[in-house]
RNA sequence: GGGGCCAUCGUCUAGGGGUUAGGACACCGCCCUUUCACGGCGGCAGCACGGGUUCAAAUCCCGUUGGCCCUACCA
């Protein structure tokens, strides 16, 4: 117990980067971070058949933006070299160094042995099983038959068949840190399959998921196993790996599923499920890390939990504080794209236009980096009421380009020949300072008898082609006084 | 089919024998306002069902129903 926390996320490159995924790996973030741990990235890519270089980037891409970075694990788009003591980080590269060795000694021990039962042949007596309403489990056939490795054999391990020392009661028991205490009988589990049968000429084929894990999770000296909920049922088996090794078993955690809208599980048809449509939907990664870490988990300050609005708003900091893997909710929680948004909201807004800008200019055209500071400045706040990124740069098209459509019925109900001589006068003005125009607008606004209503909306149509824009004296500003008296010349 | 997990407003949740069942998002209304927004105030809305146990059940027990996960020589 008294183990350096460490903790890991292990993805499939087999696709792209699943919001269920960075939600767990935040909560290993998070629990490593708290607890001044280390946090590896481990990447799962036996699966030679999907995994792919352009999944592992995309991936790393991911975990980076969302600023989950990790203390040991591959090093961003260069497959041979990683960062950390107990590389490599990427499973096939472990083949020969980890795993074969791994199966070797447990042949050797007599805790696994050889197993010649075709994949066909387990086919079959699966199927007839089936038929006959019973339920399918390996018969250990082979397990006394003493096979040498002059023949094909897939390798089973020989899982409990009588009373061990590290049963309960017969059962596998699982403590689990957010599910409680799951038990397992042991007769319900059979010999399962740590290496598939070998290629010709190969002593021992590629190893599973289940047997690799336990392998590298011992390695890698993994103290906490937090993983989603899909995994509890591999756990007794992997736990039964454990004890046949002779390897002390981490703790373990598993965090619920996130479902869709509907409640099944979040897929394509609900929508983004991909942490890169995230970005590209324009939402700031502490928001992401935000809407995640609190799907399934409520904070507890002081043993109470949070309760106000502005307690939802909570930052990295207060996060890692927080954290406690005991106040992780056991159901499922369904996904909800409307909080989201709104803490993006109110994240946008409690920024500064320098923690904004480096997000904000991929939504943005070139001409944005050629702008100062003070004008950068400006143009953030004029926008920080927005609900995204997006639609932030929205709000600043009208300056990248006078309008070439005019909403026609806000010119004719604001361009009217009672505010033109306004306009005309508003051109003379030079002084574009907040309250240089001010005082010029109300200088103009008096001498023509006008509302202040009537001219800025006249203006926004005139400038921006709608009546809708940022604070009047802000879209001056930002447009800047000779391309506001150009787009004010056209209605003269 | 079998095994496991779960069940409080539409959603995320607090509460875990006696509460007017609390908050947040969404939604609706009002106010503010140079547009759109922001903001402020208020409102609507919930213990899946059926049995127990108990003076008392959202809370404990059993059952039902429903949902999710697993049930591969995938990960």
């Amino acid at each position: 117990m008294s183990r350096p926390v460490v903790t890991r996320f292990a993805p499939s490159p087999t696709g792209m980067l699943h919001i269920g995924g960075v939600r767990t790996a935040l909560f290993c973030w998070l629990f490593a971070k708290k607890h001044g741990g280390t946090f590896i990235l481990r990447v799962e890519d036996t699966d030679l058949t999907r995994s792919t270089d352009d999944n592992i980037r995309i991936i790393e891409e991911g975990m980076a933006w969302c600023g989950l970075l990790w203390d040991e694990g591959p090093v961003v788009g260069d497959p041979a070299q990683w960062v950390g003591p107990h590389g490599p980080y990427r499973q096939m590269q472990r083949m020969d160094s980890h795993y074969k060795p791994a199966i070797q000694s447990l042949l050797d021990e007599g805790k696994a042995y050889r197993c010649r039962c075709t994949k066909e042949e387990l086919d079959e007596r699966r199927a007839a099983a089936d038929k006959a309403g019973k339920i399918f489990q390996y018969d250990r056939r082979c397990r006394e038959a003493g096979h040498d490795d002059t023949q094909p054999a897939a390798i089973r391990l020989k899982m409990p068949v009588g009373p061990e020392p590290w049963l309960e009661q017969g059962d596998i028991v699982l403590r689990d840190l957010i599910k409680g205490e799951l038990r397992f009988p042991a007769t319900s589990l059979d010999d399962w399959i740590i290496a598939r049968t070998a290629a010709a000429g190969e002593k021992v084929g590629t190893p599973t998921y289940n047997f690799c894990v336990v392998v590298d999770d011992t390695d890698m000296a993994v103290s906490h196993v937090i993983r989603g909920d899909d995994h509890v049922a591999n756990t007794p088996k992997q736990i039964a790996l454990y004890h046949a090794m002779g390897y002390e078993t981490p703790a373990f955690a598993h965090v619920p599923m996130i479902l869709g809208k509907d409640g099944a599980k979040l897929s394509k048809r609900h929508g983004a499920t991909s942490i890169t449509e995230y970005q590209q939907m324009g939402f700031l990664p502490s928001a992401v890390r935000l809407a995640l870490a609190r799907l399934s988990w409520t904070p507890k300050i002081d043993g109470r939990a949070i309760d106000t609005a502005a307690e939802e708003l909570l930052t990295d900091v207060q996060m890692i504080e927080l954290f406690d893997l005991g106040d992780i909710q056991k159901s499922p929680a369904r996904f909800d794209m409307d909080k989201l948004n709104w803490m993006n909201q109110k994240l946008i807004q409690r920024a500064t236009w320098q923690e904004i800008e480096p997000h904000f200019r991929p939504f943005l055209p070139e001409a944005w980096g050629g702008k100062s500071d003070d004008w950068k400045a400006k143009a953030i706040q004029c926008t920080q009421k927005g609900k995204s990124l997006v639609e932030m740069a929205g709000f600043l098209d009208f300056v990248w380009a006078a309008p070439t459509a005019f909403d026609e019925a806000a010119a004719a109900k604001f361009l009217t020949g009672a505010v033109k001589p306004a306009l005309a006068d508003l051109c003379v003005l030079t002084d574009y300072s907040h309250d240089g125009l001010e005082a010029g607008f109300n200088a103009i606004l008096e001498a023509h008898s006008l509302k202040l209503k009537d001219l800025a909306q006249a203006l926004r149509v005139a400038l921006c082609g709608k009546p809708v824009s940022p604070p009047i004296f802000d879209t001056l500003m930002l447009l800047g006084r000779d391309e506001v008296v150009a787009r004010i010349s056209k209605w003269l």
